[in-house]
DNA sequence: CTTATTTCCTAAACCAGTTCATTTTTATTT
DNA sequence: AAATAAAAATGAACTGGTTTAGGAAATAAG
């Protein structure tokens, strides 16, 4: 399946598949389409694949007890999104992940993966090292909501991640930095700069 | 080498091993041990090794700009500890690393370990997992962070890791939150409470 | 056991970012 | 193209948490 491709290659950039192991694997992936404001995963079900973004854009964000929403993630072409708490677990849910734009998914399912985990165990080193490589992101992010103020976290999401600020909506931005969308309105506006 | 055991069976939570297999690897662990105060990772320097801790407490923390310090991480015993991004990336370090209690460390070197996943797959395996786990509890942080209030921080903290909180200085503690010592202090007696 | 250093506490002034309320602009639907 | 809904802007009042500056305890060192 030509349309399976973009995942199979997103995995050779890390390791060295054989044509049978690129074959196999892709047996096991499918394609899915999601129109805009679509829910693929919801809180209290449990997150059954993890789903790789053809074309498209979503965000994960938990809603909290005052129903204020807060970005965890987001996502457009070529990157990877799922309630990995929930993935790894099999948990049910906190986050939703909702498609901000009509997209097309590549998803594999968790079981599948944890089968072709254990026959091919190159994709164990693969899926380690994008970990490693997730976890240190989410450290840097981590130190940097500590040491940083809002206008400096977008100044940096801003010159890091342009693409994306362009396709989502304010709001879903603000939420991601962790300031109101009042705030990022004065931000861009500039009432905070010195000159 | 008996004292090298902890980190075996730490493994052999998550993984099989053959007496041989641990051989191999127990002969690639080294013991440190190090004093209070002492660095084991500083910036600018490649973190050369991950530490898993046998005996004591660590550190590992951001110093801004401005000279505040910001904490990621601590560690106690049957805890890992090092700087995640300098370590994977061998890049220089951004953080320091310090020993809070004198502390008896098991380290195993960057290249020692690139070595023993080639040779024992199952390893792979292993360091997929537990990556997991540490990106799953890094997203739940971060959420946290954006979601609730200083005091619902400090209380989260104090319920899941009293052990820690017990044997860290307050002002690491603070700065592993997000809030100033003085505020800290301002919730620990009760100046914010609503009774 | 005495001194120095590090850690912790207190309180008032302050500020980065929030909340609330309303308006304008931009998308989406009919 | 009009109607409706969703998103962004604006400004005034407010608040959670910081800053500054000091003193009191506790630890470590001589």
């Amino acid at each position: 399946m030509k349309d399976l491709l973009p995942v199979i290659n997103y995995i050779s950039r890390y390791v060295d598949l054989t044509d049978d192991e690129k074959n196999h694997l892709t047996s096991f992936l499918k394609i899915t389409k999601v129109k805009k404001r679509q829910f693929i995963v919801q809180p209290g079900f449990v997150c059954k694949h993890k789903s790789y973004v053809v074309k498209g854009a979503f965000r994960g964000y938990l809603v909290d007890n005052n129903g204020k929403e807060h970005t965890l993630s987001f996502a457009i072409e070529d990157w990877w999104i799922s309630d990995y708490s929930s993935l790894i677990y099999q948990e049910p849910a906190t986050l939703f992940v909702e498609a901000l734009e009509d997209s097309v998914l590549i998803q594999i399912e968790y079981e599948d993966e944890q089968q072709f985990l254990k026959e091919i165990p190159k994709l164990e080193k693969f899926e380690r090292i994008i970990t490693q490589r997730s976890l240190a992101f989410h450290q840097k992010r981590l130190l940097s909501n500590l040491t940083k103020t809002a206008e400096e976290r977008y100044d940096e999401f801003m010159s890091k991640y342009s693409a994306i600020a362009q396709r989502v909506p304010q709001y879903a931005l603000a939420s991601y930095l962790g300031f109101s969308t009042e705030y990022l309105s004065k931000i861009r506006n500039g009432k905070t700069s010195k000159s």
